[in-house]
DNA sequence: CTTCTTGCAAAGAGTTTGCAAACAA
DNA sequence: TTGTTTGCAAACTCTTTGCAAGAAG
């Protein structure tokens, strides 16, 4: 919960106005990193004794996708998860215990060739599979 | 709609059991390179005078999916579109049009190093921004 | 004041499910 | 028969929205 000062900086850099709700948000979106659901944000904050309602959750994090601070994990149709945009990395989604696990990736390794792409915005690599702990399990 | 005996080989090698709804909407698939959603499916199906139920398309490409045959394209929280699984490409979605291009790339190029990663059964890529048609329109 | 943000409850979209009828083996 | 597939409608889940109250400048 310190440094607000600097998640207001970085809030105001992207043209967030900075509230009290916007700053818990951005606080525990910079030091979670398991892609929580919002169900589990809202939880998580509820259990901190933060009052915010679930729909300020939703369209908070809705900003925040837009102005380029979160990226959406959308697996099938389940519930969104989201994710704090940092380098970037690859996701792993483990078939059989749903955890998703980050991957370093270069992505310019890739090369992509592609005439009708005019200018690309974002890149998102996905691998399912069944990570070693499950199988270990087995 | 010919071919129905290779396709029901296809199916029966998958474990499906070739009714005439699957056969249908298997071989609409096979056809269809545009990412369709299910509404799309079931409308075009309709118009072209084959009877059946919305929830047999969900359930059926569902079923599908489980069975390898296509891959669901989940963008952000809108419908959810299929793709027939052929060989490896990616994707390319304009966040103007909403067109989702197929994209020739090599995986393989990657290298992807990552210790929990038990087994991996499927690799699917992202690019998002604006294609060439749409900047040009600007 | 004036504008932006929040929160509740209701609406909405997309998907899944229960169950009975139809079909296939 | 015995098991599987289909289809309708209802239920469900996740998300968005309308609007009034509250906070900020």
């Amino acid at each position: 919960m310190r440094n607000f000062e600097e998640l207001t900086k970085q809030m105001e850099a992207k043209g967030i106005k900075p509230s009290l709700q916007r700053l818990l948000l951005f606080n525990y979106m910079q030091n979670c990193h398991e892609h929580p659901t919002v169900e589990k944000i809202y939880a998580d904050l509820s259990a901190q004794g933060h009052a915010l309602s679930k729909a300020t959750v939703y369209n908070t994090l809705t900003l925040f996708v837009q102005k380029g601070l979160l990226r959406i994990v959308q697996l099938d149709h389940s519930e969104a998860r989201y994710d704090i945009l940092t380098n970037d990395h690859a996701h792993f989604i483990c078939q059989k215990c749903g955890m998703i696990y980050d991957v370093p990736v270069d992505f310019d390794q890739l090369h992509l060739r592609f005439d009708d792409a005019g200018s690309v915005s974002q890149r998102d690599i996905f691998y399912r599979g069944v990570c070693r702990r499950c199988m270990n399990r087995e």
